[in-house]
Formats: structure tokens, sequence, C-alpha cells
DNA sequence: GCTGAAAACAAATTATG
DNA sequence: CATAATTTGTTTTCAGC
């Protein structure tokens, strides 16, 4: 990983359509040169593939709720089925287990606010491990990226 | 949008390199039809862009921190002036104006617990709007993905 | 909006220095 | 790592239904 390849990573985070030829040109490198480095990346497992961005305001689903939730037992099997069944929820685009007050924060996305209480009613709230939960709602979106900041 | 268009970008959120022609076996079309349904979503907006995905843990940015943050006032302009702020860090990868006890929620992204003290000494705290923050570490990711759940 | 075929282009491979 | 030639496959355009 050498300064070439990061810069290539930048790119590529930022526009995958882009050619081999484009950024040989940009690099001041050949175009078989940039395209074996991209294979490089490839097979490192450091491009971990490549994906379209949709907006999710033009597909309505731009209601996006944070959700803090606290377990009601922390054995081993508990944390590891809450962990199976979170995953299985397509509305829940991303999980973590955090430090502090709450045991976990997941990202919500749904339609609206009437298909969130659908989701808590009938999917999130009937996981048996989950003691508590404090949901936090998005105003407004300032920022989001899926650039790592290389 | 109907059901046909839905799952070409179900299709193309997942693996954006997939083939016109794979598509199109796929959904029992042409390759044409399949072709000119994509542009049809790109020129709508539908969709964004295509983008590589790079793994935080190879490239050593898999420290992630959620920081809630109060503003001390919240007069138009100082809001105006945070979140133009903000947007211009790279460690911060979202950014959102939340409902409840504090305003924002700030998604970082660094390399180290060292990088992270780094981000808030020199960066974050000198934005003059900020009132208090408050850091929660993640201590292991359960789920992440860009995918909208059409 | 779809099809099928043709043209244009880029990706991928190979050879050579 | 560069250049060049080649093959393979995909993208894009087009005539026609």
């Amino acid at each position: 990983m050498d300064e070439t390849d990061k810069k290539i990573l930048q790119q590529l985070q930022r526009n995958s359509k882009l050619t081999t030829k484009a950024l040989a040109a940009d690099l001041g490198l050949s175009a078989t040169a940039v395209y074996e480095r991209i294979r490089r990346l490839e097979r490192n497992g450091m491009i971990l593939g490549y994906v379209a961005r949709i907006d999710p305001v033009k597909v309505h689903l731009d209601f996006r709720v944070f959700c803090q939730v606290k377990l009601s037992q922390h054995v081993q099997h508990q944390i590891r089925t809450f962990e199976k069944e979170v995953d299985q929820l397509k509305e829940v685009v991303s999980c973590y287990h955090l430090g502090g007050e709450y045991d976990y924060l997941l990202e919500i996305c749904v339609r609206d606010m009437a298909a969130y209480r659908e989701f808590m009613v009938s999917k999130l709230t009937l996981i048996p491990q989950i003691g508590s939960t404090h949901s936090a709602f998005v105003i407004n979106t300032v920022k989001q990226t899926h650039e790592l900041p290389l």
C-alpha cells in the first residue's frame, strides 16, 4: 500500500466507473500498471466490492432512526441470539455494540413514522433479549458518506 | 419504478459489476431493455453513482466512535457554521441532526484511540459552537450495510 | 418499452523490454 | 513498470416491432 494505491482507492471509493485509462492518465502511469494494482487491491481484500449508491429520498426510504438497545441479560448466548436476529432485519442498516449506558446502537431506515412504528411493534420488540430501547429520530442529514478518510 | 426496476436496484446496490447481460438473464429480459432501465434510473437520480467498498480493517481505519454534540447556542447562523465545519472534517463519515437531548450525532472513523484523541483536541473541539460532547466507542460492528431495504 | 444485431469501447491477457 | 498487440466481453447505438 503505497501512495499510488491510496490514490487509486480514494478515486474508486468516489467513482468506481472510472476507467483504468482515466486513472492511469491522472496518476501518470500506464493502464496496465493501474489495472494490476486494482486487481491486487481486490485480491488483498482491500476492495470488498463495487456497489451502486441509491438516493433514499427518491425511493422513499428517508426516515432514519437511531435506536439504542439495552439487553435484559448479558449471557453469551443471549448476545449471540440478539445479534443474529438483528442481522436478519433489513430495516436495520447498521448495528454496533457500544460502550456506555446502552449496549447497542441500531441505525434504522424506513419509509416514515408509521413504518417505524410497525417495525418496532412487529419486528424489533419481538426479540425477547431486549430489555429497553430509546429511539432518536433524524431531523436532518448533515453529512453521509461511505468514503473512508484514507 | 416498477418491480423490475426495484430488482435491478437491489442487485446493483449489492454488486454494481453485474453485467447487463447477467441481469437480463436473471430478469428474463433482453440486455438492451435492462440497459435502458439502468440509464433511466441514473438520469432520474435514483442511482447516485457507483463506488468501491473498502475494508476499514485492511486500511487500519477501524476505530469507530459515535460522538453526540450539544451546541452552546441555537441561533441559525451558529447551526449553519457548525454544520459547514463538520462537513469538512474527513474523519466524520456521517452527521445527523437529531431530536432528543443532544443536537447532533457524529459518526467518526479513525485509526485508533490516539488518532481519536488527536481529532477531538485539534479538530472537533476547536469548533466554537460546540457546548458539550459525549463519545461512545464501538466495541464490535454487528452489522453494517449501505443497502437500502427496497 | 421491448428485441436482436451491429458498432464502439474497455477489460483482460500475453509478449517484450 | 512501460509499451504494444490481441482476445474477449461489455456497453452503447440503431432499426424495427
